[in-house]
DNA sequence: ATAAAAATTTAGACTAGTCTAAAAAATAAT
DNA sequence: ATTATTTTTTAGACTAGTCTAAATTTTTAT
């Protein structure tokens, strides 16, 4: 007979939220820099240096003087179970509480950090194991596995073709809340009637019904994909 | 036209639970002193001293050097809202969640410092206003109201006494399993078969069916109002 | 009333995380 | 191939919260 006692010594939000930064400019940069970590986590490069030498020290990135980081396989795994916290929660929020996509976000950044396994099992459960966030991103499964949507973006369909919207770019409350009031959202099928050849708007209709314009910059954070 | 800013400078997860314990200890005994909440926080009372301090200059708590202290109305409050969270949370793990009422505390302690009042709100909705928490603790409602128990200790009744359980002095996951085992919970009716006058434990029958002895430590744990 | 014991506070040190300013390294421009 | 610019790291300092050890005050016992 064992005794197993739980010695894991628990990460703080700090190091679980400079992990998350890192993974998710690795989602668009293979290498990561001091000072891009730094402009995410709105503080300083010299206070980034030191948290890298005590990530580093860790075992949860890879970091040599000067040359970037990359996250060890430890490390992505921290940054994928906040992730996955993260969009547990935010789906939580809006499906059982009411809560509007715009309003979820900080919610969550707290959220996040809370630390038992049963918690979020039972909250995937009673959501029903859903696999995207309500903002249409994947959520990681408890092995960090999850669905990717080979989407692309409205701006860059053609005229007359048709699509689904799946996600959004930009997650600014402002933008979600144009969204919710143009009665723009997820699962919507979206028609490009013209696009207007001076500033690339376009004329689209959403749902066969109504129909309106929206701006280039709109539908650059739009993400779509094609029916 | 008025432009209000969130100034609020937030509590720290740390003052936070001071004033908790602070609030907790006056329950009990009228002033509150250094090693009292030394011994409730797991701390050094030399700690304890630096955080009365700050805790005093922000006019949460009435504090004169050697003189114990007290919460102010300001720090009761901010008590009162800690303790709400806390019980809410412990009642949707238990009702929503699937998790029982000797799991939920240390979740909850985490959960409490939750900084969101439509979070809470929410919460408070879904599971319908309750009045108690899983362990028969009162709820404050969003102004630190509350209902009390009148309750009396069952270790206090005479034999042939039969009473309602409301319930528990000793939180430990321990003695709720036991209660648990034993098919003893919150609302059930217990009567006192029998007082064994040699170590004053009891005979009790739960709901008029199950009928057992429980030792007088026991008894002195279970909160019971007389039917 | 005085001495002993207990409780509390102060002094000084430590860690995590942050900052500014200065030094060092890497990159870009001539 | 140097020089200039940008990026990154180091050095030193600050705050919140904690600790141990020592000093001080209060309480208890004689
Ligand atoms: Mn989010
Ligand atoms: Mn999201
Ligand atoms: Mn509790
Ligand atoms: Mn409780």
């Amino acid at each position: 007979m064992y005794i197993c006692i739980k010695l894991i010594s628990m990460n703080s939000f700090t190091e679980e939220n400079y992990l998350k930064a890192i993974y998710k400019l690795l989602e668009k940069e293979s290498v990561v820099t001091t000072n891009a970590i730094a402009e995410k986590m709105n503080t300083k490069a010299a206070s980034v240096t030191d948290m890298l030498k005590k990530l580093a020290d860790k075992k949860f990135i890879n970091y040599q003087k000067y040359q970037g980081v990359s996250l060890t396989a430890k490390g992505e795994k921290i940054a994928l179970n906040i992730i996955r916290k993260h969009r547990l929660w935010e789906m939580f929020l809006v499906e059982k509480l009411n809560f509007k996509w715009d309003e979820v976000h900080d919610v969550a950044e707290q959220l996040e950090h809370i630390d038992s396994d049963k918690l979020i099992a039972q909250i995937d459960h009673f959501l029903n194991f859903p696999k995207f966030d309500p903002h249409g991103d994947p959520i990681p499964d408890a092995n960090g596995k999850f669905h990717i949507q080979k989407s692309q973006l409205l701006s860059e369909l053609k005229k007359n073709s048709a699509c689904i919207m799946t996600g959004v770019v930009d997650h600014s409350p402002a933008f979600l809340q144009y969204l919710d009031q143009a009665a723009i959202g997820l699962g919507d099928e979206i028609k490009i009637k013209d696009i207007v050849s001076f500033d690339k708007s376009l004329q689209i209709s959403v749902n066969k019904k109504n129909s309106l314009f929206i701006s280039n910059e709109v539908a650059k954070n739009i993400l779509v994909i094609i029916k």
